[in-house]
Parts: C-alpha cells; structure tokens; sequence
DNA sequence: GAAATAGTGTCTTTTAGACAATATTTG
DNA sequence: CAAATATTGTCTAAAAGACACTATTTC
C-alpha cells in the first residue's frame, strides 16, 4: 500500500561524570556507518513492541544493559535525507541516569563524551543530540527533573550542584532550598545521613509516588 | 528487511468559535471506521514529503485548504492496536488558526466541535486531542502562543479575552498588558484602531521577525 | 578551637495582584 | 454629559535574591 520506510528508535543517555554532562555513545557494528560513535538505537519489531516507548526501552536495555531509568519521547526526526537507505523517521527518546548504573555495566561496550564537545555523528544525531540538550535544560529550570540524574539517595546540596552543572549557573543554597520545601517531591531518608570530613548531611530520595514536579517560576 | 509499518500524520487544528475552543474533524471517506468524524490526516508520501512537517502541511492544505498556520509536532502516538490495520505510528501535529479562514473555506467538509464535549472518535483520535488540549493549554500559560488564535491583528483586550477563554481563568487588565510589554513580540499597526461604540482601541500584530515568546513566568 | 560544610533566618529588592484614576469615544 | 471601553498609575502583598548567622562534624 505504501513505500517502505524505515521506522527507528534513538536514545540519547544522559549522565554527570566528573562534573559535566555527557551522553553515551556505541560503536555500531554495522552498515551505514559502521564503526563509527553513534546514539544506540534500533529497528521498531512490531511483534515484539507493544509501543515505541516499549522499543526505547528494549533498544535501551539490549544495548547498555539499562532497565527503566527515566525515559521520555523528544520529538520524531524525519524526512529522505537523514538515513542512506532512504526515507525513515526515528521516534527519539532520551533517558537519565546516574553514572554509576553505567560503569556497573560496563565491559567497554559503550563511550561517554561531554555533551560540549561532540565529534560529527552519522545521520542526524548531532540534530537529535543538540535537541535533547536543549529540552534537558530548559526543563530542568522548572522542572525536578535533574534528580534522575543521582542516585536514589542525595543531599540537598548534592541535588543544587546538579542544578548548576546542568544549567551552567550557580544558585542560592538558601533560595534554592526554599523553592524545594515549596514542592514537595523529596523526603528524608530516615536515620540515613551522607558522611563526610564534616558535618553531615540528610540524605533525600523522590517520594515513592513523586511525578515529575514543577515550580510555579524558573528553578 | 521490516514487517511493514504504517506511518501516517493526523493534526489537531484548534480555533476558538464563539469564545469556546474547538477543533476540526472531517468525516472519513473510506475504511477502516469510514464515515465516522476524526481528525484530519493520511498517510506520508515519501516521495512527495521533504520531512513529516512537509507532510502534515499536505495534508492540512489538501483536507482543510489552510496554508502554512501555526503548526508543530505535539507526540508521536504508536503501538500494534490503535489501528486494526496492524502496528502503526502517528506523528501528530496541532494547529492554530483564527476562525475566519476556516469559514472563508467552507464548503462543509468539515466540521468544528468544542473540546471539551467530544464524541467518541476513531484510532486513539481522542487520546491525541486529549494531549493537544494539555499541550495547547501549558503552553499558553508561558507563552505567547494565543496569538494565533486571532486574526493578524487585534487589540489587547482581544488577546487578554483569548487567554483567558484557552486557560478558563480570568486575567487582571493591568497585570495582564505589564507583561506583554516586558516582551515584546507585538508591535502596534500604525494608525489603525478597532472602531467600536466607545473609545476605539488600537490594533496590534506580531512583530515580522518575531518567534515564540516565552514568559519568565506564568501568564 | 579552627576549618569545613549543613542548615536556617533576616533584610532588601523585585514582581505580582488588586484596584483606582484618567482618557477617549459614541449617542 | 452619561455610558462604555481603553489605557495608565499607585498602593499593597507576595516572592525572590543576597547574605549573614547558627549548627555540627573532623582533626
């Protein structure tokens, strides 16, 4: 009934490694583009996927061995010039993590690069990249979605330092406190403190039933 | 090399009539679920459309006769069962245009119902609005959005009125125009003011260059 | 007790909201 | 000039920002 087209899923993985945010990249091992860094991503198998958030997270789980971190869709990349093999339309997520998920897993199966400093990627992933960027950011000023990027417990002063990695700003520890309280997403961890040279710190987590929260103005 | 996938766009087009919002839906001609009301689509040429946005403006401009208005890609909606025809996937656009080029086209292809009183439509059609409805609504809470609601040119009590009839809530005049000034995406047609019994108010349009604003905060 | 970090409080500045006052039309 | 709407200004209340102060830990 119709031309073929290609139907894709790609995902761009987010996480803070040494202070800055870098996405992961895989080798592919086949053509086009074989050898060379790109998004993981997959062939939609429509026996197999109930939807293509369902592909992400097979794609995903298949590739870094991930299961389920936060995932959400980013827009659909389309049009005749963007795949060699002819016209294709990729359905692109992207997904948070902490680092420490992926060097638990990793056998060198996949490269973490900054976000700022890209090589040139096949088809349109420098596009889907850049894309991505820009929605981590800008909902990250009024969203809690950087927390996806720690792991399940952090400090409150962990937590601002994500906040001013990802948005490249510094925040008022007093203020920034504040606009938390106002929400109302975290809770402590009972009798669970981070220690270190000093004083320590209360640890937090998201509240089990927390969606993504989001404040009234700019974070 | 795939099962075959369908791919298809399908557009929530929004105008406001009679200071209620509604959207467009056209009775289908063939199967599956002919006859019925849905929203406008069809499948992708690939040989005719540059990209899925190249395609969603066919479409809309071979259904409705509408020419380049406000259009962007809202979510792609996919999955093995909304369309009995097999595993498919949407790229669902939204659109906003101001009600007299719907009628200055109407022939009776189509057909304009309040939102907020849908029947029940064919596919996931009601799920896609449902989403439009939500995007269309936290959009022009910060943004400048509305606009395309109206006619190229209108008077601020017009746009405050159509604020506050996409948001259901109601605006404080004062605080209201503050706000637009801060940005600064209008620019006043020079010498032209909307006559009416009483003091006649002046028109604005978009400024040419002008994108979409953006609020630091809520409207 | 000095140093370092955690956590809270207070003052000032900015912004939002309520509402009044003025301005310009028509009949 | 009364009525109606447009447009601007002012006062008050709420929120954000800057910054200082107190608290708790290690060495």
């Amino acid at each position: 009934m119709e031309s073929s087209l290609i139907v894709t899923v790609d995902i761009v993985l987010f996480t803070l490694s040494s202070d800055v945010l870098k996405i992961v990249l895989l080798r592919r091992e086949r053509d086009p583009y074989a050898h060379q860094l790109a998004l993981p991503g997959g062939y939609i198998h429509p026996e197999k996927d109930r939807d293509s958030l369902a592909a992400a997270e097979r794609v995903l789980q298949q590739k870094t061995g991930l299961v389920s971190p936060y995932l959400e869709q980013l827009f659909t990349f389309s049009g005749g010039v963007r795949d060699p093999r002819g016209w294709s339309a990729s359905i692109a997520y992207y997904a948070l993590v902490h680092e420490s998920l992926l060097i638990a897993d990793a056998e060198h199966r996949f490269e973490l690069l900054p976000v700022d400093v890209l090589p040139d990627l096949p088809f349109d992933h420098n596009r889907i990249t850049a894309h991505a960027v820009k929605r981590l950011r800008d909902k990250s000023t009024y969203s809690s979605l950087p927390c996806h990027l720690l792991p399940e417990a952090f400090t409150l002063t962990e937590l601002q330092h994500t906040y001013e990695q990802v948005l490249d700003i510094s925040l008022d520890k007093s203020v920034f406190r504040r606009k938390l309280g106002e929400l109302d997403f975290l809770e402590a961890v009972p009798d669970a403190m981070r220690q270190g040279k000093h004083r320590p710190a209360q640890l937090y987590r998201l509240r089990p039933d927390a969606k993504l929260a989001l404040f009234n103005k700019t974070m």
